[in-house]
DNA sequence: ATGAAAGCGCTAACAG
DNA sequence: CTGTTAGCGCTTTCAT
């Protein structure tokens, strides 16, 4: 199979039909084909085909004023949950022509590095942005860049600014969820390991779950996990910490902002002698690949992330389109997933425990992949 | 919708500088910044500053027929290896001023779609290509693509044409660690549960593993799981399917092509009874994220993702300026990665087992990633 | 050291 | 319907 990169140009096509490049031009636009006649236009078809002609996109893009590229914003490539979500986004945008510019955007990063990554993309004259690194302090950034005429949407993560669509999971619902979770299996004391909280999927977290064991008789013990990374190592680390600080746990539950440091925890808990689910229970969040076959399953907050990645970018087209009647935010509902982490504690306080093992499990339902 | 700012142009900051717009382009490349009188540059980088100027990439490209883009082609976003080598691509090229136009392009998509993405991706004037989908089939257009002009690197996956540079992992090497471990615990009747064979990650695991064990007297039950996708669900169908055969299950061991499928394979061994390792031994390939905390940890081949990425790109790079003297093949060395999921078989076969666990362990070493 | 001129390849606007 | 004209914004000769 022969195949040449677009060597040829609109005016080659042009010259080989006997028309003008403008014919060239129309013939191939899917909005503009009909304004040329059938006849000429097969023709044009036929030579352009024969000669592989390719319109440069560059060149389009330049006269054009846009270049059907979304640019998509992510903390780190690393993390399974942007995978998920640039599978939904890219899943979305390439059937309809566009393509993704991505960049990486660590959380340590200062906001002159996130301005520069959007200067650099609208240099290249994205269509649309669509944010899923956004921390608190890049909230002007964001602002003056939408304000200043480039459709943006938040996905993942928000930031105060009203004005600027977002796609977001409900993390204070996840948050709450899990909180309603363990007051319901009994536990009075509970440990929290956050992540950083300038980030709104953590402070949101932190705000439901506080909400609803402010409503209970339940005790926190609050621990900041890490304003860094939220990592195995770090929920470890965190652990490790609080065991070894001489006062013996009076915590029988814990809860993690992610499942990398509900799985970190559990490993020092577990040095340490402690049972789980017997001794202590423990509850993560975003419900990673291959958390429900650890050891013990890994009861956790399941995010719709696919989904949330096609409504970014169906949102970002929109707002393209016509910004004026964009509903401005969609909030996805996560579910709790339990599994054999969590159980009542060790002495149970009082009354009915509810035990909703058995209604509340939720079918696997794991991406499938490949290497 | 607020329009737009209108962004500077190099002939406004021209203007403002009392200077040629040609000045200005020369004043900010750092190539010919020297071309111009210290004084009149100072004076234009000042204007441009006040006046927000950034150069227009778009037109940038079309002048100087280069875009400082990479288009990076793999097969799935969900499947962590590549968010692991996108983020050693990224890592590597983004300090550079390249960015990375990426495609996900299924495995089970047809050429016609291969070629459609490259030369949409062309069509944006990539200076280079990563490509980590390539199968069998995609071989022709590949070599085209390249013979044409356009720098190509193959990452992770290779095919069967010379003149491609190739970074990958010694895939085959992997699979014979694995028949290695296997045997060297005394197993002699093997299962294996293999990826589609048109790919050559898959096809070289299993030519390293088939090698290996055909220099010795065990006996391998060969079992194609899935010519789509090799994920948790395909595993456990596929297990499934030999364990409902009607015969015994003669194997003491399984060696599946990637830890899901060795991870649905564990499930369904589970669910018929088998204790693992006591009663049946598995072994995965990627050590993907959490396989260390499964039930039981998964003894797997660990591959140098980030390394393979942070390599391609250096020799997209190294093809751009100069293919005569790049070093055609990279082959990266993985490491089998011992846990709890294997050890002897139920009824020992004679002599010295050798059981390695405890000299060849291996640290954690767990990527870091948040929500 | 700087300016003038000439496009890169494409498409919008305007004729006819 | 189709051709002509005129750039998009930048970089590169080629002069000076």
């Amino acid at each position: 199979m022969m195949m040449r990169l677009p060597v040829a140009t609109a005016a080659d096509v042009a010259r080989a039909a006997g028309v003008h490049a403008s014919t060239v031009s129309r013939s191939l636009d899917p909005l503009k084909r009909n304004q040329v006649k059938a006849a000429t236009r097969e023709r044009v078809l036929q030579v352009a085909a024969e000669l592989g002609y390719r319109p440069n996109m560059t060149a389009s893009s330049l006269r054009r004023r846009r270049s059907n590229t979304i640019g998509v914003l992510i903390s780190s490539f690393s993390n399974p949950i942007y995978g998920e979500m640039l599978h939904g986004i890219s899943g979305e945008l390439e059937p309809l022509g566009y393509h993704l510019l991505i960049a990486e955007l660590p959380d340590d990063a200062d906001e002159h590095r996130f301005s520069n990554v959007i200067e650099m993309m609208s240099s290249r004259r994205i269509d649309g942005l669509i944010c899923a690194a956004a921390r608190g302090r890049d909230t002007e950034i964001l602002r003056s860049v939408s304000e200043s005429g480039l459709p943006v949407v938040l996905c993942l993560r928000w930031i105060e600014a009203t004005g600027i669509a977002r796609i977001v999971n409900d993390d204070a619902l996840g948050g709450a969820l899990a909180a309603r979770h363990l007051l319901s299996l009994g536990h009075t004391s509970i440990l929290e390991i956050t992540g950083p909280t300038d980030i709104s999927t953590f402070a949101e977290r932190a705000r439901g779950f506080h909400g609803v064991l402010a409503e209970s008789s339940a005790t926190l013990v609050h621990q900041i996990a890490s304003s860094s990374s939220p990592s195995v190592e770090e929920g470890n680390r965190a652990m490790a910490e609080v065991l070894n600080s001489g006062t013996p746990l009076s915590a029988t539950a814990v809860f993690a902002h992610n499942d990398l440091l509900a799985v970190g925890a559990l490993d020092a808990l577990t040095r340490a002698g402690f049972d789980c689910p017997d001794q202590i229970s423990v509850v993560g969040y975003n419900d990673n690949p291959l958390t429900g076959h650890l050891n013990p399953g890994l009861t956790t907050i399941r995010l719709q992330i696919d989904r949330m990645g096609r409504e970014a970018a169906r949102t970002v087209l929109a707002v393209m389109s016509d910004s004026a009647r964009v509903e401005p935010v969609l909030s996805l509902v996560p579910e709790l997933i339990i599994r054999a982490s969590t159980g009542p504690p060790r002495s149970p306080t009082v009354a009915e425990v509810e035990t909703d093992h058995s209604s509340a499990w939720v079918e696997e339902n794991l991406p499938s992949y490949r290497a």
